[in-house]
DNA sequence: AACGAAATCAACCGCACCGGC
DNA sequence: CGCCGGTGCGGTTGATTTCGT
């Protein structure tokens, strides 16, 4: 009551400033004590997610590149929308980047599919046959599409099963699941090492990394033990980051 | 140039998990 | 062993930007 309202909104250039020199300080774990002592009247949750998207150094900021959209594509109709772990494929790539840009993606393909199907009538869109049920999602009528990200497990029933799920992932290699996919998706699986390969020297997510951090131990695209031994094709072209412990 | 529609991006919300006490 | 606070994740919303007419 007597306290400051909690700031919401957009944040100014002054609070990122404040918010950076306060994770510089004490580092990017203890968001609620930093939202306390930096005097930004933010919540934690708000502090972690500017800095998660938008002020973390290793950041990669603009288009996806042809490989990162293959990648997410890929992994969406693995695991789903899990984006906090598809994230941690896309060295520099959030989980909220992802998740607009499937959904954006995905609004484009079924308008698309849409439009090339059947461009008379709106009611083609459910066909039980597809391979991709996020193909299958229709387009909502109104401005406002009502378009769920149906690819994979359902997620809302699926966080509590996160153990479960990963222990099942030791099980069922992705290995077999690239085959079945190869073979579904032929079309869309492009060779990923020319994708990429097309990116040229030029083509380095280390080099936009602000010198002033040295958080290469601490990234936020790291993948744990059993990550990092999936066969996925493009493991090996990302050095796996590896989180540990932090000392600021 | 103006306007509306569509696309994109940033941020919030609610829920679940985890670790400390 | 249960409670509680902090954190992380996925879903959703609203503002802004871009595009098409």
């Amino acid at each position: 009551m007597g306290q400051e309202e909690i700031r919401k909104g957009p944040w100014t250039e002054q609070e990122d400033l404040q918010l950076v020199c306060f994770v510089g300080l004490f580092g990017d774990r203890r968001w609620d004590f930093i939202a306390k002592v930096s005097g930004l009247n933010r919540t934690g949750k708000s502090c972690r997610l500017r800095w998660v998207n938008y002020l973390h150094p290793g950041l990669k900021r603009g288009k996806m590149t042809p490989h990162e959209e293959q990648l997410v594509i890929e992994l969406q109709s693995q695991w789903g929308n899990r984006w906090s772990r598809i994230a941690r494929r896309l060295p520099g790539r959030t989980d909220n980047e992802i998740k607009n840009y499937w959904r954006t993606h995905m609004r484009k393909k079924a308008q698309e599919r849409k439009r090339s199907i059947s461009p008379s009538s709106s009611n083609c869109s459910s066909s039980s046959s597809n391979n991709h049920p996020v193909d299958s999602q229709p387009v909502g009528n109104t401005g406002k599409d009502i378009f769920h990200d149906a690819g994979g497990p359902n997620t809302t029933a699926m966080r509590g099963q996160k153990r479960v799920e990963e222990e099942e992932e030791k099980h069922c290699t992705l290995e077999q699941i690239w085959k079945d996919m190869a073979l579904l998706d032929e079309d869309i699986i492009l060779p990923i090492n020319d994708v990429y390969k097309g990116q040229g020297d030029n083509f380095s997510y280390l080099s936009i990394v602000s010198p002033i951090w040295d958080y290469g131990s601490d990234a936020l695209w790291c993948m744990n033990e059993e990550e990092s031994k999936m066969p996925l094709p493009m493991c090996d072209q990302f050095p796996c980051f590896q989180e540990s412990g932090r000392e600021y």
